[in-house]
DNA sequence: TAATTTGTTTACCGATCAGTCAACAATGAT
DNA sequence: ATCATTGTTGACTGATCGGTAAACAAATTA
């Protein structure tokens, strides 16, 4: 009935999380991100609306490709808690400029747009209440539990965001 | 001889450093900086050269003014090491969405100019070596004591990217 | 084949960016 | 009072920003 598309929505918007991951929010231009879509200005618009929807777009992507795994690895792999979280530490890339979209944007764009800052804390805290799970065999009280998750978090924002300055 | 200055080149630069502590390098626009600076476009780039210059000279002021109080409470005062680490922890402000300018930049301009980086760098690793010496009479193994201090110093990069995303 | 529908392309918009420069102003020296 | 010196001002530059819209192209329907 109409003209079909010419590219695929999926592979547009996974390149995209790529040039918000390497540049971050504001340094990454419309020009940058339809150059590494393989698309143009009006389709990107068409398809995602504004330079915001895309970016929370790409960044429910990175979640669902790397935030989830990590939680998953702190829920519902096998043995003690303290395995599971040397297992989720170990997963850490070594020597990666690009850090962690996540951690990027919490310290990025999540100061200065109050949108950003509600996905970014929504994560941030899905990531401590998975820390929290994980304790609950090593340790019975639930405020140690919650402190010590709180401690992992802040961990694994620190490690991410110093491989960012390693020269 | 010549017309006399009618700003203070000090609290011009400590003005820009709050601009850059609340933006970020890429999102101060010039034009922020000098409407909070308090002088005109041709003055600042006499004064100060560029804006990465005048980026890396409020980035020093920050150093001098909040991060080495901070190497000075971790080498200098009373207590044991884990007073001293105590004490540096207990600085932190809550609830400062600024966070901490030489975390900020950690994520993010350091991330894409090399030197920022550099600066950035050479400060973590200062801390770092704080923190290590603060652990002199706790921990006698040096390599047990360096990585110690390198969790100690995620840890607070940590906490500080981490206060920029709470809701 | 003509009309309809919808994706694609690209020129264009006003705003803003970092940076420059020539006119102007304020001082001390002569 | 005039001149040399140097700080101050603000208009200006070319580039780039995010976003828009009209012309165009490719498919189905009739």
């Amino acid at each position: 009935m109409a003209r079909p598309y010419s590219y695929n929505p999926e592979t547009a918007l996974e390149a995209a999380m790529h040039v918000f991951w390497r540049d971050g929010y504001d340094l990454a231009s419309l020009s940058d991100l339809q150059n590494s879509m393989g698309i143009q200005r009006g389709s990107l618009y068409k398809e995602f609306g504004s330079k915001k929807n895309l970016f929370l777009m790409a960044f429910d992507r990175y979640v669902k490709e790397f935030v989830d795994p990590g939680i998953d690895l702190l829920t519902q792999s096998d043995g003690t808690g303290k395995e599971r979280i040397g297992r989720f530490f170990d997963m850490i890339p070594e020597e990666e400029r690009r850090g962690c979209l996540l951690c990027n944007s919490a310290a990025g764009a999540a100061g200065t747009d109050d949108d950003i800052r509600r996905v970014v804390s929504l994560q941030m805290e899905r990531l401590r209440k998975a820390f929290e799970q994980a304790l609950i065999k090593e340790n019975t009280d639930p405020g140690e539990r919650r402190s010590e998750a709180e401690r992992l978090t802040q961990l694994y924002i620190g490690k991410r965001v110093e491989s960012r300055a390693v020269v």
